[in-house]
Parts: structure tokens; sequence; C-alpha cells
DNA sequence: ATGGCAGTAAAATACTGA
């Protein structure tokens, strides 16, 4: 089983690097960020010809994301509100970052998290309420069992978790190309690691640095600066897997051949790859 | 300290990203 996760900045303007992309690489499933298009307009007949299921949640010009499955995905939602009420969560599923579905017992938690702008700025208490709310969700689908409905209690499937995405936190320095001059900053700062480390807490483990401890691996780098060229990147897309998914995972890579082609979104694709 | 580049919506710039 191969989970990938690929922030492609527009699915539209990036359909032909997805489809070649998979055709080199027939994952089981790849979760896509920042689609950037409404579910109706979104680009699904070349994926579904190459013989994947495609699940969205977008919306217009900003965030959206997608699982593309190759068995069909079981017990799908989108949202937080799917999970956890809207009591709860407010209007934090107006803004579209949470898609979720099973295949073979693994529930896989697609997320774009937000960006955050700059420390200190509404969109950075945006962020830290945002990852709140994703403890809960999480927390929610690990011991509850049950859907945000009163009254009703219905199984879910799924209690093996694989979370992947865009997550806009680097979790330790190493993951930073150069992390003084960002220290304290977006991306960085104590707060969002420490909101990362208190879902962690939950029982998820980075299948990333159980393959590889060292700096230099990075996802994201910056379109404005040559960051590629150079190699000034940020590891920010991450896999997290539940204690049975990590012993079973065999490894994790990050593939920079896409980030090479001409017009590259600014992420490249992660791969963690289970055993039976 | 700011902008660098890129995508979207819309028709020129404004907004957002990270």
């Amino acid at each position: 089983m191969q989970i990938a996760t690929w922030n492609v900045n527009s699915i539209r303007t990036r359909l032909d690097h997805v489809v070649q992309w998979l055709q080199d690489n027939p994952v089981d499933a790849l979760c896509l960020q920042e689609t950037k298009v409404v579910d109706d307009k979104f680009p699904r007949t070349l994926l579904e010809e190459l013989g994947y299921h495609v699940y969205t949640s977008g919306q217009k010009s900003y965030n959206g994301v997608a699982i593309i499955s190759r068995p069909p995905l079981t017990d799908v939602s989108t949202g937080f509100t799917a999970i956890l009420g809207e009591d709860v969560v407010g209007d934090l599923d107006e803004q579209k970052r949470v898609i979720t579905g099973v295949i073979d017992g693994i529930r896989i938690i697609n997320l774009y998290v937000p960006n955050g702008s700059a420390v200190g700025s509404e969109k950075y208490e945006y962020k830290l309420r945002w990852l709140k709310v994703l403890r809960e969700y999480l927390q929610t689908l690990l011991t509850n069992k049950t859907l945000a409905v009163p009254g009703e209690q219905v199984e879910r499937e799924g209690i093996e978790i694989c979370i992947c995405g865009d997550f806009n936190i680097a979790p330790e320095d190493k993951d930073i190309h150069d992390p003084a001059p960002y220290k304290g900053r977006i991306m960085a700062s104590e707060l969002e690691r420490q909101a990362l480390i208190a879902i962690l807490e939950l029982g998820f483990a980075d299948a990333f640095r159980k393959f590889n401890q060292e700096t230099g691996n990075y996802t994201w780098w910056d379109y404005r600066t040559g960051g590629f060229r150079h190699n000034r990147g940020w590891r920010i897309d991450h896999h997290y897997l539940t204690p049975a998914l990590y012993k079973k995972s065999i490894s994790c890579t990050i593939d920079v051949a896409p980030r090479k082609l001409t017009q590259p979104s600014d992420h490249t694709p992660v791969i963690v790859s289970l055993s039976k």
C-alpha cells in the first residue's frame, strides 16, 4: 500500500504533471491539496481513465483537497463538521481543507493546514484555532467511533489512521534549510509546533523520520528566491501514522522529480509505503 | 524591512500563498 501527498497549487494547471506522475508512480492513493477549484469543475476524467476514483472538496480560487484512490474509498466525509458537529466547528469548514475516507481498513485523512500568514496576525490565530479543532477531530475518529449526530451511534471503519497533507509547519529546525532567520516565524513558531505536538501525542508518528534523520530533505521551495536551485527548502508536507501502521511502514520518500519540471508546483510529492 | 514568483478572478490589479 502506497499513499502519497502533494500540494499541487491548482489541479487544473498541474493536471499534466499529476497524470504523468501517477503513470510513473501508481500509488494506491494520492492526496492533493490546493486544488483551487469547485467540485463540478475538477478535472477528473483523465484520472478516472487511469483507473482511479476521485473524491473532492473544493472551492473557487483557494484551498481545496482531493483524494485520488485506486480502490474506491468507503466512509468518505469532508470537513470537520461531519465528525464534530457545527457547534464545535463554527465557520472553519467554509475553507475546504479536510477530506477523509477508508481503504483496506486504513483511514486516510488528507489535510491542508492554513498557512497562517504571519505570527500574531488574524490568520495565525485562525491557524491555531484550526489545529485545536483538528486535534478534537482526530481524537473523535480515534476513540469515539461515533458520528456527531445526537443519539446516533455509528460504528466507524478504519481505526488505523494515516494523516497526510500540507501542514505548513516545519516540526523541527532541521526541517528548514536555514532555521536561524525563521526562528519564531510562521511555520516554525513555538505555538504552531506545540499544536502539532499536541496532535501527535494522540498517538501519531512521523513516517519520514522513521527512515531519515538528516537535514536537507524538503518538500517545499519558494518560487521567488530560486529556492529549489539552491535547495533552500522546508519540510512541511507530512505523513503521520498510528502505531500499527508506523510499524508496517517500510519507506517514506520525497520525490523531487516533479519540482524540476517546467511550471512546477512549489511543493513535491511524498510517498509512504506500508507492508501488508 | 520589502520583494522576489505563481495562480485565480477578472480584465488591472488585488488577494493569497509560505
